[in-house]
RNA sequence: GCGCCUGUCGUCAAGCGGUUAAGACCUCGGAUUGUGGUUCCGAUAUGCAUGGGUUCGAAUCCCAUCAGGCGCC
């Protein structure tokens, strides 16, 4: 049976590939967005509840954060997406004047699994917080995040655990597509682009299938959901590189929730476009920061005296003003101070990894950028 | 000077004759991938102020010494 060209309806969005690299196939682009142009490959900061933690605004239009995210089913319960509405939207709201996207809620389906109740309608949460009983469709996600007003929304779907047996594999990815017919149904805003999510596990016959699904939709852009949830990274890999390139050539492509510098040279090598991660903001609160010879903890005592900044060759805030030494310190003191300026150091890092990838991307280098920065950037 | 009390990891401590000498903090190391996390995991005292003694067996009982606290001259 043929099915139907679907649309996911979007006015102001388009996307430009600027260059593919001859070697490796990494792309670079440009997406244009309602509320300006995004250069990929791109590396995008988390802001789950309308706030990149401990980061402000100022700081992170300095680190060159072209968009964030933010997630539909945390601010759906807390602040509200209708009082977010009444002040203009996610933009309005945390006054963020760049491009936001914001997640379905769909992650959290899996990641709070003990919480929660699917049923082929939707997916019966309970607020972490209070306890509390909360229903969320596709129709109601697709109302949630058009009240928020990203540019960017995202599928409704049901990513399922690793590992995952083939038959509830299946089910997953099939009732993830019968719920992207859904919310493209219940999708009215144009000036929001809705990307669909590519699931099927780790299985190759259920990533194909579900990749052709997807490109059957004419959407914005594209996302690979389901991966980086627990499997190895040769794994990974594997099925970034069979769902890639099933994905429309002219649209930019999305790995969620992905990752590590050396995970945004393999996505990149194999035609991902678009990443974001928890990582920076998280590590940095724990004390871990990103370095070009790779991961390091500032807590450790061989930094007790050390003058430099974290990476002699970053130009973000914190490196431009502040020492190894004093940062350990902040932590040692347990000052919040510390997490704050090493969460924007981490966010800019990732930020300008992914900005010197396009550039090599650009000069039609990017096997060599891969081969010099693999091994180094590994911890 | 006399009397009483106390001495267990860097710190605070459990232990009251048979324990692999708890636990917490600190210190040290490691995790973290569409954020329920300033979170989670792991390591660290062959030794209980020192020296003797009693006992099959002592951080635990006895004696001496040293150190600290309190009280009285």
């Amino acid at each position: 049976m043929k099915k139907d060209l679907m649309a996911s309806v979007f006015d102001n969005f388009s996307y430009d590939l600027v260059h593919i690299d001859s070697k490796t196939g990494a792309r670079a682009g440009i997406l244009h967005t309602p509320h300006g142009d995004i250069e990929t490959p791109i590396f995008m900061p988390v802001g789950t509840n309308s706030t990149v933690k401990l980061v402000t605004n100022h700081h992170l239009y300095e680190t060159g954060a072209q968009i964030i995210l933010g997630n539909s089913y945390h601010l759906y319960l807390r602040a509200g997406h209708k009082l977010i509405e009444k002040f203009g939207g996610i933009h309005g709201w945390m006054n963020w004047n760049k491009p936001v996207l914001t997640d379905s809620g769909g992650f959290q389906v899996f990641s709070l699994a003990h919480l929660r109740k699917i049923s082929e309608e939707g997916v019966e949460f309970r607020d972490p917080k209070d306890g509390k009983k909360h229903f969320i469709s596709p129709e109601i996600s697709m109302e949630i995040q058009q009240s928020i007003g990203a540019d960017i929304i995202m599928a409704f779907d049901w990513c399922a655990p690793y590992p995952c047996d083939y038959k509830t594999a299946k089910e997953a990815m099939e009732r993830t597509h019968r719920w992207l017919e859904r919310c493209i149904k219940a999708k009215t805003s144009k000036h929001q682009a809705l990307f669909p999510i590519c699931q099927g596990a780790f299985y190759d016959d259920l990533r194909k299938e579900s990749a052709a699904f997807v490109s059957s939709i004419d959407a914005a852009g594209y996302a690979i959901g389901g991966l980086s949830v627990g499997e190895d990274k040769e794994t990974m890999n594997h099925f970034v590189e069979l769902t890639a390139p099933l994905l429309p050539h002219n649209k930019p492509r999305y790995l969620m929730g992905v990752g590590t510098p050396e995970d945004l040279l393999d996505g990149i090598k194999r035609g991902v476009d678009m990443f974001d991660c928890v990582l920076p903001t998280r590590n940095a609160r724990h004390g871990s920061f990103f370095t070009y010879e790779g991961k390091k903890q500032i807590k450790n005592a061989q930094y007790q005296e050390d003058f430099r900044p974290l990476d002699e060759n970053c130009d973000c805030y914190c490196c431009n003003n502040h020492t190894r030494a004093y940062l350990r310190h902040l932590y040692k003191c347990n000052e919040g101070t510390g997490q704050a300026l090493m969460s924007i150091h981490n966010i800019k890092f990732l930020i300008d990894f992914a900005k010197k990838a396009r550039q090599a991307i650009l000069s039609d280098s990017f096997e060599d950028f891969y081969n010099e920065h693999y091994t180094r950037v590994i911890s």
